[in-house]
DNA sequence: TGATTTATGTTGCATTTACAACAAAAAGGA
DNA sequence: TCCTTTTTGTTGTAAATGCAACATAAATCA
């Protein structure tokens, strides 16, 4: 284990779970927590929906993708997560007995695990690392939900421009600024607001002809 | 506190944020969590989007709106909190500091607070109490994250036919048959998956004339 | 630099949707 | 029961969208 901490504690130390622990007290945690690791191959499963959701797992190197099948049984891909994210907390927090999504490698990648059932009953009920560890949990979850909450405030939006309006003002409020660059191209734009790129673009330059906003690539300003 | 709490006791006891904990400790808690209550009139305003978010609410009785306002300055209803459900805890636990929306009463409505600081702090770090209320937090919390990604997964659906499908089918999945009630009515619903109420109904009739599926208002049956 | 790849913008068309207006059916109350 | 209200279904139309195909611009790389 202090191997494998000593080559990732970078990206351990830095990860919003382990927020207010001194990097110390990381390796001890994660022993408390039988941490492991396990490396995949490229497209290889790391889980298969119907698996037990009893643990929490660290993208230490590389990605993943999470994938669900529709009721045609056409496998899509709901999420992709990068090195440094956490997954499949929210089904271990929410007490999913068992996954309800396939979770495969995007890229060879190195991922560890944390126990959740030791993580929630507490190794030691007067244990701090366990206080602080289910605060910050409770933190990145409550971020998640705000996150998805603010997603389907745009895409719940009827018209294509009344998405892009609603996501571009709220960007511009985020950051202060009627100028603002964007964390998207178009296409990973259009996806993000559920519509398609090249009707999304026609709207946007309606909306740069009609003065509403000018824009270059991923910048953009509000006029 | 004692006399609130005897009125509402059934109400709290009930209350998935204080499952594991006795009903006699729950007075203590509230204490210590200085919770204090309040009543609001139809239509008064609750909290103004920009004031604090430092506490979380419980509805002991009423029902309560979430108001948002949109890029045209148009407010619309966010969400309906009712009776025994919390609130604004969302925000406490990702640390926003100023609540994003407006919250106003529904109708009569009596609120408690918790001071969501005391909660996090701790009154004393080996206080069983906090680490039994933060635990049941994060399991409402990633319960609610849950529900978000369920609905995304049928409101990103690009046609009507296919957020239905989509819907009917993790509801059959749930309850495990493919016949079932669901807990709306065809406006409910429209408003759920985020379309027009006749444009489902008349995408309902084809696939009952394509002999896809039954039924009779809130009953369904796949075929 | 020139060639290749990727990202973005434009357009036409078939499909789908929102919207409105109305009809029919069911539920609820006097 | 009859009357009223609510819910659901139907239809036509204008508008919006997805999709495909293509043009242009920008970025990447040998």
């Amino acid at each position: 284990m202090d191997t494998i901490y000593e080559r990732y504690s970078k990206i351990l130390q830095s990860n919003p779970l382990f927020k207010d622990i001194a990097p110390d007290d990381i390796p001890i945690m994660l022993n408390r927590l039988n941490a492991y690791t396990r490396v995949y191959k490229k497209a290889e499963f790391i889980r298969h929906s119907g698996e037990p959701a009893d643990f929490i797992g660290i993208i230490l190197a590389g990605e993943i993708q999470i994938l669900q099948d529709d009721y045609y049984g056409n496998r899509s891909i709901t999420a992709s997560i990068t090195e440094g994210s956490i997954f499949a907390e929210t089904f271990a927090c929410a007490g999913v007995k068992r996954l309800p999504v396939d979770i495969m490698a995007a890229g060879n990648c190195t991922i560890m695990y944390l126990d959740s059932k030791t993580l929630f009953n507490g190794c030691d009920i007067h244990c701090q690392f366990h206080y602080t560890l289910i605060k910050n949990l409770l933190g990145i979850i409550a971020g998640k939900n705000i996150y998805l909450n603010q997603k389907h405030k745009y895409t719940s939006q009827k018209t294509t421009a009344g998405k892009l309006l609603a996501y571009l003002n709220d960007q511009a409020k985020q950051k202060g600024s009627d100028e603002f660059v964007i964390p998207f191209n178009r296409q990973g734009l259009a996806d993000y607001l559920g519509v398609e790129r090249s009707a999304m673009s026609a709207e946007i330059s309606k909306l740069v002809k009609m003065g509403v906003l000018e824009t270059k690539r991923s910048y953009f300003k509000l006029l």
